[in-house]
DNA sequence: TTTCTATTTCGATAATTATCGAAATGTGAG
DNA sequence: CTCACATTTCGATAATTATCGAAATAGAAA
C-alpha cells in the first residue's frame, strides 16, 4: 500500500469506467501492455469519431487510469496498473468492515515488445 | 466462480457505485452486515430526503448490489457480497490479459446480531 | 517556411441524472 | 374501517454527459 486513495478519486475512477466505450478502451490498453496504443489506432479499434475518443481519453486521464506520452506525431496511451490496483484495493479494503479481506493479487503490465522503460 | 457477469452488468454496477451518496450508502450497508438497515435509518445516516434516498436505493438494487426485504412496515436493505465479489473478480480477471491474477480474497457478510437466514 | 498528419478543442444538440416537495401506496394497529 | 407510519412514485427543474462535424493546434518532414 504505497499510495493512498480517497473516496473522491474512487468515485471518479468508477465513473470513468462505468461507460461502454471507456471500459472497452481501458481494457484495450490493459491488453496492449506497457507499449500502449496511439489515439488513432484506438479510434479505429473502437469505431469512434476522433473527437468522441478524445473526450473519453481525457475522461480516463483525468481519473488517473491512463497516461499519455508523445512519440513523434502520435500520442501513446497506456493503462495505469497501479491506479487499477488502488481502486480494487479500496473496494476490497472496505468490503468487510475494513479488516480481513484485502486483495493479494497485483496486476503488472505485460511487456509485449520493446521494454524501454523499467522504472516502474 | 459460480455466477458469471458480463460487461453490461459491470458497467451498471460501476455506474451505481460512482456516486458520492451511493458509495457511502453501499459501504454503510456493507458495514451493517447481514442484518441490514431500514430505509429510514439510512436516510437519517446520510442526511438525504426520503425521495432522494429512494432513487439511489432503486439504482443500487437495479444494479444488483443490494437487496430488499420487508420487516413489518420497514423495508430492510442489505449489501449483496456476492455481487461485490463478482464485480471485483471481473476487473481483476481482465487485468493482465485474463490470465494470472485473479483475486483470492472473497468477502463474507458479518453477522452482527440475529443470524436468521443461513441459506447463503 | 510550407505542407502534411495526428489529435484536440469548439459549438450545438440530445439524452440522462440528481434533487426535493407533495401526493400516493402499502402495511400494521386500534 | 379508519388512522398512523414508512417508503415510494410523480412532477418539475437544474445540472451533467455523450455525440459528431468543423475548425484549431502541435509536431515532423520537405
Amino acid at each position: 500500500m504505497t499510495v493512498k486513495i480517497n473516496a473522491e478519486q474512487v468515485i471518479e475512477a468508477l465513473g470513468a469506467l462505468a461507460h461502454e466505450h471507456r471500459l472497452s478502451l481501458f481494457r484495450l490498453l490493459v491488453q496492449a501492455g506497457a507499449e500502449g496504443m496511439p489515439a488513432g489506432a484506438i479510434a479505429e479499434a473502437l469505431a469512434l469519431a476522433n473527437s468522441s475518443l478524445s473526450f473519453h481519453l481525457a475522461h480516463l486521464t483525468r481519473a488517473g487510469l491512463i497516461q499519455q506520452t508523445r512519440k513523434s506525431r502520435s500520442l501513446i496511451y497506456t493503462a495505469d496498473y497501479a491506479a487499477m490496483n488502488r481502486l480494487v484495493g479500496y473496494l476490497m479494503e472496505n468490503c468487510c468492515g475494513g479488516a480481513t479481506c484485502t486483495p493479494n493479487a497485483a496486476c503488472e503490465p505485460i511487456a509485449t515488445k520493446t521494454l524501454e522503460r523499467n522504472d516502474a
